[in-house]
DNA sequence: ACCTGAACACCGTTCAAGT
DNA sequence: ACCTGAACACCGTTCAAGT
């Protein structure tokens, strides 16, 4: 039998940083859903209404795991790139490996949207190579933007359709064509045999090189 | 007073189609949050168990309130375009009004992943748009997964945090901005002057563009 | 000062019982 | 056959009371 511990004068037992580790860690095994105040308690061995000394409420929390995520993107690697394109790829990249360490917590961005401040400290290397590429100003803004979106949305349409998509097609496929139109039966049919070989790291990048191919392109009909 | 009506042999109140009607409109008002079995059953004038003889499960309603919505984009305006870019674009276009016009409905994705079956239909004619590009086997497959990525990331994306953005933006930039290295720092000031002019139609078109140049790149490094 | 226990106002879902 | 009422097992959050 273990002895709970008790809080001596000062010094808590519990912290903001403590309650955010426990449900960082519980999101790499758990999905939100089931990472409930209740949940959490038990797992820092208290109870749930001793979380609230440290934190507002759940959605506070669940920001604040975000920001952990988003900060801990490692772009050291972009520092001594000197091409804009493949600075932009391991930018990608590196958002990207991030996100798929923890899947779950980018759900939370649709649960409950709110842009982390670490977002901007993130977006800042990604600038500095489209300002190589020639870009300023409100060129620059729409295009950073532009890039911001394929990434992020690629990488959560990646995780939270993907897993969906592949049982459907590999599953359901026959089923749902039988209540396509003619045309739309005829198009699906002529790719099922490439349905299967789904590769979401080569989608990525193939996707990625789209669109920097596209930036460029866009760059040299301005000149 | 009135008189609550009640079912006649074989006739009954509900039905699956009027129970996804009501959750429709109201989430045309209320975020999916707001949208209980409770309320549902409320609106409906009848209570929540009574739902439950004509879906299985609240997951299954949003499924085919999803479904619903994406059975609705009008895509009549492909028909008789003639250029595979056009095309493309008026693809896009009209998957984003379709969603803008429920927004809370794009949120179920996240909450529940679940490619609706109406999705094969959506994608026939940017299939065909990309045949008429000169498309066809993995490499018709990947680039049609790409495009579908950006458009769908680029509606979920400025449905679920541009909001967020643009208040964070606005109002908490400088907050944020203290927190920032010298080096994020710097980058961002130099934008702060673009950042109010947040156009999310022009975006749209920036970015649809972008990818559809970077298509016709690799089309044409390819001959 | 820090934490606990119990309560409040909600959920989704089930099922015996009513008409 | 169709619907109701009540119950079950959960939520997030609050707050008086304990140590």
């Amino acid at each position: 039998m273990s002895i709970k511990p008790r809080a001596v004068r000062g010094r808590p037992l519990l912290s903001q940083a403590k309650i955010v580790d426990k449900a960082l860690a519980l999101l790499q095994k758990i999905p939100l859903k089931e990472v409930t105040m209740r949940r959490l308690a038990q797992e820092l061995d208290t109870t749930p209404a001793a979380l609230y000394a440290y934190i507002k409420n759940q959605q506070d929390l669940f920001n604040a795991v975000t920001e952990r995520v988003i900060s801990g993107i490692d772009l050291r690697d972009l520092d001594h790139e000197t091409d804009w394109r493949e600075m932009l790829r391991k930018w990608a990249r590196a958002v990207r490996e991030r996100q798929l360490q923890f899947p779950h917590v980018t759900t939370i961005v649709q649960v409950n949207p709110h842009t982390p401040v670490a977002w901007f400290e993130i977006t800042e290397p990604q600038l500095r190579a489209l300002q190589m590429a020639g870009l300023s100003g409100y060129a620059l803004m729409d295009t950073s933007r532009c890039f911001s979106r394929v990434v992020l949305g690629s990488i959560l349409n990646e995780i939270m359709l993907e897993a969906a998509m592949i049982r459907l097609e590999r599953e359901d496929a026959d089923a749902a064509l039988e209540h396509l139109s003619p045309r739309g039966r005829a198009a699906i049919e002529n790719l099922l045999p490439y349905l299967g070989d789904q590769d979401n790291d080569a989608l990525f990048e193939f996707t990625i090189n789209c669109v920097i191919r596209g930036i460029e392109s866009a760059l040299s009909s301005e000149h």
